[in-house]
RNA sequence: GGGCCUGUAGCUCAGUCGGUUAGAGCACACCUCUGAUAAGGGUGGGGUCCGUGGUUCGAAUCCACGCAGGCCCA
């Protein structure tokens, strides 16, 4: 007879190998055809919700692993609160304006205005950037990302746009939003003012040099410092730039720091007294006394002294400033208010003017004298270094190597450069103030977040919000001809967004001011009756920046602030802050109540990815070899707070670590499969001990994992997860189970026993997994008998009971379990010598003493059983053997090779194999399970 | 150059207030099972705690200075 025939073994066709890349698009889709997302969101109608607002990805290229890295963080959480019973509604949204689109369809169509006009520019550019959403829309739903697909938002809308303009129009009518002519990155290329975040640094090689400022009244110098006579002196600066030198108003010094004056070749110059020998030593002049020094002075003493600019026929202040430094250079610093953002709040005390000869094509102006008319910016450098030469007034030149702002997208050197813009103001109605304010009110996690969003925040200056490009939201509002002030009035506004909303942006572009001037407008400021519109764009920031308003304040499913922001650590620059300052300004709060970042992706050294070295992973590359589910459990495997890295034998581990928790789901849904836990399981009281235990290992598991999700810890949900998998299951407890389970009666107390905490186990454990495992959780889902749900994302977690003896249970089979491995460790050293293989080849004699006696008799003949042996019988510890191996104080163990039959059953040698007629192969207990009752079971 | 952050086994991570021989899982090696089988079980090896110096009876842990890397800024 094969009494194989006669075991309860798994049965499953839930697939032992993953298949992802071939089996999750089928269960996406499936998703997608039930419309999951609106389901689970009417499911919840009437639940508390969790907000996490999306932060709009640029509507530009492939979605690159960090975008992975994002979405599957946002997506984990989402799910692990659906997991608690809130409402998760997550919309995903685009950013759509901007210049990266703008150089796209460029370069199909020329510049606005030059073959195409500036309106279907703007169409072109919004349905290329409709063609990139729709590319990166569907590799975020391979991701498995549940959220509003159908209904994302994007910047382009209509209503946004309209939208975005009255958060401009609140600003301006509260004067928030101000005019000025501030130092901008300029971009010749762009031919526009570039964002901070537009703007990246590289090497270039510069002249440096050194420049004398004669004084233009020696006597007045020999005043100020007590000079016994009037002698020639001049101030010197040190630039790298010499080509804003025709922009030059004054010379800032340190108030504080010491001035010197000294000989220095054929003259006196006149700088800081710490930079003086490193600075006669660049001219090659050293000294064994050091400089002879005629004169001391400090930096406000000599405030006011008038210079002779050295080529043009203008005279300059000294003037002072605290952003002098002693770090480099002469202590005297060139200060060209239209090219610096310092000179230009230093400037901005001493009223100097704001003038640059430089044009926006990157010329200079053609009327200026001396043959600079008309330069480019490096023939300007030779020139004037040329003319510095003919006047005697370059003490020394060289070429230095230094980083210096480029173009993010033409990689062409950046000028500073002033220029009419328009500013969200730092200090008006204390933004600044509050802002701080408003972070220290949220939660950063990590918590340095708050200390690095606060610094910048303390430092940043006005918030630029003008451009000079095409596809944009207009800065649609009118400014005074005479003052500039802008029309601070609500109502125009109002019309303006109406008509934006109805048509377009168009309408503000096409459309005559009358259709939005109220009758009789008057600048308020000067009374002035003439107004200009303003054809600037917005930054995209301040887009992105007011999603709050016109997605979270505008969905009837949403609402502000926002449980959560989540992005990279790049953002407490970008979407953090734009949001962040709009929302303050605007409301006076945060949009956020918390605020969550993750690092960067690297590669396995710890580089950083980029195309030139090569290192570059596409999640796409991951997806089509492994599966999202790996993906998305190396996202859930990493310390997202530092440097994420990711390589080949990353990934491959954690093909590893998914195939065990894979197997193990399987091993169960194979012994569950002939259990209906409605009609078959057991209440915990009549559960066998080892069973409880295991029930209430889960239990405390489960309060673990929650905890996990909770504090966003996710590297500890797959840890844990791993962990029981592997060593509470596979290596103990299944392991145990495996003879009660294919041996014993299918619906006796004992199988039906380890069922029952078997299927509260897989309940459990896939919705541990569903958050990070989503397209496997489902698939197990799916092969679970009654099912409540149509999907494992509809349910919470489980209410497991916790047996009240659950710290005797932990105590007693944390003990056995103890003494098992040190049965395992004996028994390995038979194991090398050959002369065991299967520990059922095994018979043990255990000898203990009294307390381990008491403690192991109960069990029985069940000890064997937890041990894996064919036998297991108990003597006091005072008979043992002088060749026993101590296992633990007070048990010794000695192990034979059992000389019994093997029963072709259930594979324990037993002596009684043979004794039943009828059954010839098999021991007692197994003739009993075939012909019933079957043995009783009490512990494990 | 400045701000913030990271560095523990081949990999991903723990390591509490400074306190025994620095831990876990995976990977690896060896053994084993063949009724989870492209699975399962057992045993074992593996460390310059980034470096140097300091504080201390005692440092992975605290301090200083470096090195390497990341984000942001200049």
């Amino acid at each position: 007879m094969d009494y194989k025939l006669t075991l309860n073994l798994p049965q499953t066709d839930f697939p032992m190998q993953g298949k992802l890349p071939e089996r999750e698009p089928a269960t996406l889709a499936r998703w997608q055809e039930h419309d999951l997302y609106a389901a689970i969101q009417a499911a919840r109608s009437n639940a508390p919700t969790f907000i996490l607002h999306d932060g709009p990805p640029y509507a530009n290229g492939k979605i690159h692993i960090g975008h992975a890295v994002n979405k599957i963080l946002k997506d984990i959480i989402n799910k692990s609160k659906l997991s608690e019973g809130y409402r998760v509604p997550y919309v995903p949204g685009w950013d759509c304006h901007g210049l990266p689109i703008e150089i796209q369809v460029e370069k199909e169509l020329g510049r606005p205005g030059e073959k195409v006009s500036a309106q279907e520019f703007r169409n072109a550019c919004r349905t290329y950037a409709e063609s990139q959403i729709v590319g990166q829309k569907q590799d975020f739903e391979r991701l498995g990302i549940l959220g509003d697909w159908q209904h994302p938002y994007l910047t382009m809308h209509f209503a946004a746009e309209a939208n975005i303009l009255r958060e401009l129009g609140r600003l301006t009518v509260n004067g928030q939003v101000v005019r000025g002519a501030k130092p901008v990155h300029w971009c010749v290329d762009c031919g526009s003012a570039l964002a901070e975040a537009e703007v990246e640094y590289q090497d270039r090689t510069d002249p440096s040099i050194d420049v004398a400022f004669a004084v233009a009244d020696p006597a007045d110098l020999q005043q100020r410092l007590g000079l016994k006579e009037a002698i020639a002196a001049s101030v010197v600066i040190w630039t790298t730039t010499p080509w804003t030198l025709p922009a030059n108003q004054a010379v800032a010094v340190h108030p504080d720091y010491a001035y010197v004056l000294l000989r220095s070749g054929h003259r006196h110059i006149l700088l800081a007294a710490d930079l003086a020998e490193s600075t006669l030593a660049r001219y090659g002049e050293t000294s064994e006394n050091g400089p002879a020094i005629l004169a001391e002075c400090s930096g406000s003493q000599i405030e006011g002294l008038i210079l002779q600019h050295p080529f043009l026929d203008r005279q300059v202040p000294i003037i002072l400033g605290q952003h002098v430094t002693l770090e480099a250079g002469t202590g005297c610093v060139h200060t060209a208010p239209a090219h610096g953002v310092e000179d230009y709040e230093a400037s901005r005390h001493y009223h100097l003017p704001v003038e640059s000869p430089l044009q926006d094509n990157g010329r200079l102006r053609d009327d200026l004298p001396r043959g600079l008319g008309g330069l480019n910016i490096r023939q300007a450098n030779e020139k004037i270094i040329e003319l510095l030469q003919e006047e005697d007034a370059l003490l020394h030149l060289e070429k230095i190597r230094h980083s210096y702002p480029h173009c993010w997208r033409h990689k062409t050197p950046l000028l500073f450069r002033a220029t009419p813009q328009w500013f969200i103001s730092m200090s008006a109605n204390q933004l600044r103030d509050k802002a701080l304010s408003a972070i220290e009110a949220t939660r950063w996690i990590p918590d340095w977040g708050q200390e690095r969003i606060a610094g910048m925040i303390r430092q940043r200056p006005d918030w630029c919000i003008s451009r000079q490009r095409a596809w944009g939201v207009p800065i649609a509002l009118f400014f005074c001809a005479q003052c500039g002030e802008p029309l601070r009035d609500a109502a125009t506004f109002e019309r303006i967004a109406q008509a934006v909303e109805a048509n377009g942006v168009d309408a503000w572009f096409n459309q005559p001011a009358e259709d939005f001037l109220p009758a009789g407008a008057h600048c308020a400021a000067c009374g002035h009756d003439h107004f200009h519109k303003s054809t600037d764009i917005l930054d995209v920031w301040f887009d992105s920046g007011s999603t709050h308003a016109f997605v979270l304040e505008q969905r009837p499913e949403l609402h502000s602030p926002a449980d959560l922001y989540l992005e990279g650590s790049d953002q407490h620059r970008g979407w953090f802050q734009s949001s962040l300052l709009e929302s303050v300004a605007s409301r006076g709060r945060a949009p956020f109540k918390a605020v969550l970042t993750h690092g960067f992706t690297v590669d396995g050294e710890g580089r950083k990815m980029s195309k030139s070295v090569g290192n570059v992973i596409a999640p796409q590359s991951i997806i089509d070899r492994y599966g999202a589910d790996i993906l998305r459990l190396w996202v859930a495997s990493a310390d997202y707070r530092g440097e994420i890295p990711i390589s080949d034998a990353i990934v491959k581990q954690l093909g590893d670590s998914y195939r065990r928790i894979r197997n193990t789901a399987r091993y169960i849904l194979g012994n569950t499969h002939d259990f209906d836990f409605a009609k078959d399981a057991l209440p915990a009281a009549e559960l066998l001990e080892m069973d409880r235990w295991m029930l209430a290992r889960t239990a405390l598991l489960q309060e673990e994992i929650r905890a996990a999700y909770a504090e966003y810890q996710f590297l500890k949900v797959q840890q844990k997860l791993h962990h029981f998998c592997s060593i509470d299951l596979g290596g103990l407890y299944l392991d145990v189970l495996k003879d009660r389970l294919y041996t014993s009666p299918a619906a006796s107390r004992a199988r039906r026993s380890a069922q029952t905490v078997l299927w509260l186990m897989l309940e459990a454990m896939v919705r541990w997994m569903a958050p990070v495992l989503s397209f496997t959780a489902e698939e197990i889902w799916q092969e679970m008998r009654d099912r409540p749900a149509p999907s494992v994302f509809f349910g919470e977690y489980p209410d497991i009971p916790l047996p009240a003896d659950t710290l005797a249970l932990n105590a007693r089979w944390e003990r056995l379990s103890q003494l098992r491995d040190a049965v395992n460790a004996a028994l390995e050293l038979l194991r090398q010598d050959k002369k065991i293989g299967s520990g059922l080849d095994a018979e043990l004699q255990i000898y203990a003493n009294d307390d381990w006696q008491a403690f192991l008799q109960p069990l029985g003949e069940e000890l064997r059983y937890f041990l894996m042996t064919s036998a297991c019988s108990i003597h006091a510890y005072s008979g043992r053997p002088e060749n026993s191996a101590e296992l633990v104080p007070g048990v010794a163990l000695q192990v034979q090779t059992s000389t019994a039959s093997k029963c072709a059953r259930c594979w324990h040698r037993r002596h009684d194999v043979g004794q039943h007629a009828g059954h010839p192969e098999i021991c007692g207990r197994c003739v009993s399970n075939l012909e019933l009752p079957g043995e009783q079971r009490e512990f494990c």
